[in-house]
RNA sequence: GGAGGGGUGGCCGAGUGGUUAAAGGCAGCAGACUGUAAAUCUGCCCGCGUAAGCGUACGUAGGUUCGAAUCCUACCCCCUCCA
């Protein structure tokens, strides 16, 4: 297998080769894409470093959790300190420390969740009660929000997205678009991915106005995305458009659906029409049985704050764990003595009882986050790495039932 | 010895006649979270009961009242100030 350690900016072009094929005949495959700073190993996990940090680590921690790629936002980095900052700190590589691959989403996700709160509150109808909202409107042109920061009135649109991930720097950038919620009506869904779409094209354009380089000099790789709701023939239309057009790689988006099983529907009826030489990132997916079902259906990377978030919030992601994850503020771990997981081989897990992770969790002790974030990512790491190890070994049903004990 | 203040559910702390099994916070127990406005948010939290409900409960013991954590009396503790 490659090794993604030799990462540095090489100046090599950037690049996506499929290395092997599930032998079962699920469209999974195992694929190595490089960039100007490395390459990494796919399936591959993105974890979501938002304003430029993994919540609670260093670059050095990410990196010994066996992160090969981590993701920055446009949106909050132009609230705060502005893409302009950035690039005079020399861009997000240097700034972070973190010379392997980097990926930045374009702030289409944030006219969603502006409007509509989180995925869980659009889905679950609560409609952004306790929130106010910061989109103020969505045009043609592009959309106008509220800074969460001060208050003020801020504009992101294709070319400013574009503009603002060039100065970010990042290997990987999206296209800006509308995240799609999923409690609206198909003529809403129509028209939103015609709008994307439009953004699109305007994307490219002033991608190829900037000539696909960084403000640092390194090629950028554009993602388009795929949008369409839960429609077959949009989600067909979308990946098809996606497809007629000179894009790195492709995304699929939007708020995919109201349960499990209507996402890896809406995920399975773009993949048929997606560009089949581009790597396919699913946005915003992490959990162990979603992550397996859509890499059967083709999908080579996913970024997900799940981990990250769900860590912080004291759980560890576990290997065959029911509900694929323990509470460790559960009183059943306050006089463990063993590890969270005795298979993991993570920091964490080497060094700690699970009883006292649980108890700095408790204590309020930022460490307690630090070593379950830790944790979480590592976990993460060897999930994607079995995955990869099985697509080969053409034993993924295998890899799946060790990984899920529950089924669901 | 004198003057004053106070004792409320595991802890802190509201409440000064009924709408009070008793605000709120903390702790405790559990849950949610999927392109991060999230180290956030939600529920439970005297006992028994699935529930309606019943039983206990605001230092202790009496009393006033249709009704008391709230008013009165005595007692027991605690704190502050003056000697």
């Amino acid at each position: 297998m490659p090794d993604a350690t030799d990462r540095g900016a090489t100046g090599e072009a950037l690049g996506f080769d499929v290395l092997a094929r599930d032998p079962h005949g699920s469209r999974a495959r195992v694929g190595r894409l490089t960039t100007a700073h490395g390459a990494m190993d796919t399936p591959a996990f993105v974890f979501c470093g938002t304003k430029g940090a993994i919540k609670g680590l260093t670059t050095d921690q990410v990196r010994e959790a066996g992160a090969d790629i981590v993701l920055a936002n446009t949106y909050h980095l132009m609230i705060q300190p502005g893409a302009e900052r950035v690039e005079a700190l020399g861009g997000l590589h240097r700034m972070m420390r973190w010379d392997g691959p980097m990926l930045t989403d374009s702030g289409g996700f944030q006219i969603f969740s502006m409007g509509h709160g989180g995925v869980a509150d659009e889905i679950k109808g609560r409609m952004n009660q306790a929130r106010e909202r910061t989109l103020i409107k969505v045009d043609e042109e592009g959309a106008t929000f509220r800074s969460y920061l001060d208050g003020g009135r801020l504009y992101l649109s294709p070319e400013v997205a574009i503009d603002v991930q060039r100065r970010l720097g990042a290997d990987i950038v999206m296209q800006f678009d509308e995240c799609t919620p999923f409690n609206v009506e198909r003529a809403y869904t129509e028209r939103s991915m015609a709008l994307s779409h439009r953004w699109g094209d305007r994307c490219l354009a002033a991608f190829e106005r900037m000539e696909g380089r960084a403000a640092q000099g390194h090629p950028q790789g554009l993602f388009g995305i795929v949008q369409g709701g839960v429609y077959p023939d949009l989600r067909r239309e979308s990946a098809e458009w996606t497809a007629d057009r000179p894009f790195f790689g492709t995304a699929i988006g939007g708020s995919l659906g109201g349960s499990k099983a209507q996402m890896y529907e809406v995920v399975d009826m773009a993949m048929p029409y997606v560009h089949p030489d581009r790597p396919v990132h699913l946005l915003g997916i992490g959990g162990f049985g979603d992550v397996f079902a859509s890499v059967r259906l083709g999908i080579d990377s996913f970024d997900c704050v799940h981990p990250t978030r769900v860590a912080r919030h004291g759980w560890a992601l576990k290997k065959g764990a029911k509900g694929e994850r323990v509470n460790l503020r559960n009183a059943r771990y306050r006089d463990e003595t063993g590890p969270i997981d005795a298979t993991c081989g993570c920091a964490t897990c080497r060094h700690y009882a699970a009883g006292y992770v649980q108890h700095l969790i408790k204590a309020g002790e930022l460490l307690g986050m630090t070593l379950l974030v830790q944790h979480n990512v590592h976990t993460m790491v060897r999930l994607m790495a079995e995955i990869r190890a099985a697509i080969a070994a053409g034993t993924l049903a295998e890899t799946e039932a060790a990984w899920r004990a529950d089924g669901d």
